[in-house]
DNA sequence: CCCTATTCGTCGGGCCGCTCAACAAATTAG
DNA sequence: CTAATTTGTTGAGCGGCCCGACGAATAGGG
């Protein structure tokens, strides 16, 4: 059918419409609220009604989705109405940090049932770590009222690169002893799918939002070190080495040519000029009452000048490094999350300061730059919804429907 | 089937074999050379015999494929080897520069069959700009004895954003007068689809390799500015305004405090200290006797030192912010193009000396920058590239097979 | 030289999934 | 109360794909 003309031009623009009418497609559609009744499914899909009626059963047969009620009318018979039943399963999220762990039960919304927090030192190797966990995860379990059997997946987020295929971390620098160990095996005994990745990109995907919306999205944490979750196309991008996001380590010039060196050896790295540990060290060096990097982010929420100054000069570091990004990766958005992140308003002055003037205006005009709504939260959530989204996409459908 | 502990932590690995096994894949497979019998094909994309055997058919009624001879036998009847004709269609490809323009007819494996080049003036605008490009067409295929009727597809690539499903430049900065102008439509008469793009992005697709490895790859074209071409996982990256690597405006500091005006009005710029045109400057303030950017780089490959110390600070320059992408990115590989890049040695060593004290070793370690082997081809055959590898992704099969 | 084992490609039967068309259900408009 | 509209379900049919079986072409052994 060459020579019509009518194909000039024509670029694979129908990928748009002929999305994939797979069980965990249309569970999307609905859980992302593009759809609400098994009509709006053919709008979106193109399948045929036949196809969404049997997918839809399958998936109802599974609980994962439940009829509710009938919609409004539009002139004919009305829809059935659907809903994502988020109560189908519970996933197990834990967010292990340098010196404490959290672990949450979360239903399939990634709504918290329950969650614990204990101190731990991830120096103390996997086997304690990790048997910490266990208990941790058997607690709230029991408080939410559950069984190891209702898991339907865990979702880990460790402070390192992981090799996510395998769920084993690889050459983590801060922690000693669990190079190459397989942490899913930790978690034998609910005989689930584990998803183990680095905590920048778990938070990452917890701020995509359940939609899976396909954008492309930073997510910079700025903890005691900075880190920052890359999502193209609404996926974790990794890189060549699974090291993509390190921009910790970016060497910035310092317009006064002061050196600081960094615990990674070089000097000028940007954790070392704006990290957390960096706002700490300058803090008390201004003659602040501060013991650790909480207490300067508290100073500053509470109004102390001299705190203010220090975060937003923070930003304003941070944000000349971003300005790069943005023209580089031209984002839809970026989230800043993690324990600094909690000043909230200065350092998003100060991020906004440079990145606005540093940036192409046409990359940083629809930029939006902003803080995570809950930073404490955004690991735990993120690696539930990491669990659940793994999980849902696979074949899901046949596991639930298996189990009765 | 849970409970049984087999899927723990075992994550989709399993896509790597399960490729598709559609006509554009076997194709693909064959073209790369990682298949070359249907046996072949069979275990590499896990189809059924019969299943490769119909699409091959296919294939070759297509004229895309054909028989050649007998493979050696390892121990039973021979496999019948397979090869890509690269003569079952030609494809046009234009390069489009702001002073330029080059245009080629390649077979179906980017080899040049005819390539004419003709200085034009970008800002004369769309209509008279595409007639000498139409000119030039007709020419190169008299040239190499095909008709209108031979081309399978166009590729054009253009200095500046375009928004590639509808092959329309967006607000080009050094194009006055195309913005949104229907680029496809000046090649009406081919009445076959007209894939536009970027230049730099153009000059990426051809850099992958007709692998289309799934790689992650940088490509920077240093001409008279500075551009960056994203490759993810094999496909270019366009971010959220389609302005993504957009280098050449990244602000650098400079040790001596200097500061140097850029075109687009801001200060200290990549492009306005590291570009072509900041070579042209600095190499004439410092007396060499040069008329052009060429004429600089010129001089630099035949030994003069102070040409080769100019092009080796403009590689420190660009390697400083290439440091800084590899930590964010962690790409696979740079690959240097454009004009300046025709300067090889003495730049790749200015990137390389800044890009290995700068980045993480973990990225840098593995990472391979080079130079473009034929950077005055690499638009011609990028825009070769693109256009060939969208017309055989489709249903080029069906398309080929109704022509006879 | 013949026979067997092995590998490659093709042919027919059958299953699965999808679409099309027709029909039942539930509502609005007139 | 009837026609029109929209929604969801049921049954028929078609195409794609896999499985098993068979012919083809070679290597190796007696």
């Amino acid at each position: 059918m060459r020579g019509l003309g009518d194909d000039v031009g024509a670029c694979h623009y129908d990928r748009v419409a002929s999305t994939s009418a797979s069980a965990g497609a249309l569970l999307r559609h609905v859980r992302t609220g593009r759809a609400r009744s098994r009509a709006d499914l053919v709008a979106l899909t193109g399948a045929s009604r036949n196809t969404v009626s049997a997918r839809v059963d399958q998936l109802i047969a599974a609980r994962l989705l439940e009829e509710g009620g009938r919609g409004g009318s539009t002139g004919g018979r009305p829809p059935t109405l659907l809903q994502f039943n988020s109560r189908a399963g519970c996933v197990l999220a834990v967010d292990l940090g340098a010196s404490s762990v959290d672990v949450a039960v979360t239903d399939l919304s990634a709504q918290i049932l329950a969650t614990v927090g204990h101190p731990i030192d991830i120096a103390d190797g996997p086997e304690v770590v990790l048997a910490e966990v266990d208990q941790l995860a058997q607690k709230v379990l029991a408080e939410a009222g559950l069984t190891p059997a209702d898991v339907c997946a865990v979702g880990v987020g460790v402070p390192g690169p992981v090799e996510f295929s395998t769920g084993r971390p690889s050459y983590p620098p801060i922690m000693p002893g669990w190079h190459d160990y397989p942490v899913p095996s930790a978690f034998g005994r609910y005989g689930c799918p584990v998803y183990v990745d680095n905590d920048v990109n778990v938070m990452a995907l917890g701020e995509i939002g359940v939609a899976g919306s396909e954008q492309d999205l930073l997510v910079v944490k700025v903890g005691t070190g900075i880190g920052c979750g890359v999502i193209v196309e609404g996926r974790v991008y990794r890189g060549a080495q699974g090291s993509a996001g390190d921009i910790g380590h970016i060497y910035v010039g310092q317009p006064d040519g002061r050196t600081v060196g960094c615990r990674c050896g070089q000097e000028n790295c940007l954790e070392a000029i704006a990290g957390g540990q960096a706002l700490l060290r300058d803090a008390r060096a201004a003659g602040l009452p501060v013991r650790t990097v909480r207490d300067v982010v508290q100073l500053a929420a509470q109004g102390d000048g001299a705190a203010l100054e220090l975060v937003r000069d923070a930003g304003r570091t941070i944000g000349t490094v971003l300005a790069a990004l943005v023209n580089f990766f031209n984002p839809h958005r970026i989230v800043m999350t993690g324990g600094v992140a909690r000043a909230g308003v200065p350092l998003l002055a100060g991020i906004r300061e440079a990145v606005y003037q540093r940036s192409m205006p046409l990359a940083a005009r629809t930029l939006e730059i902003s803080v995570s709504e809950a930073p404490d939260l955004s690991g735990r959530v993120g690696a539930a919804r990491m669990a659940i989204e793994e999980f849902l996409a696979e074949d899901s459908v046949a596991v639930l429907a298996s189990e009765r």
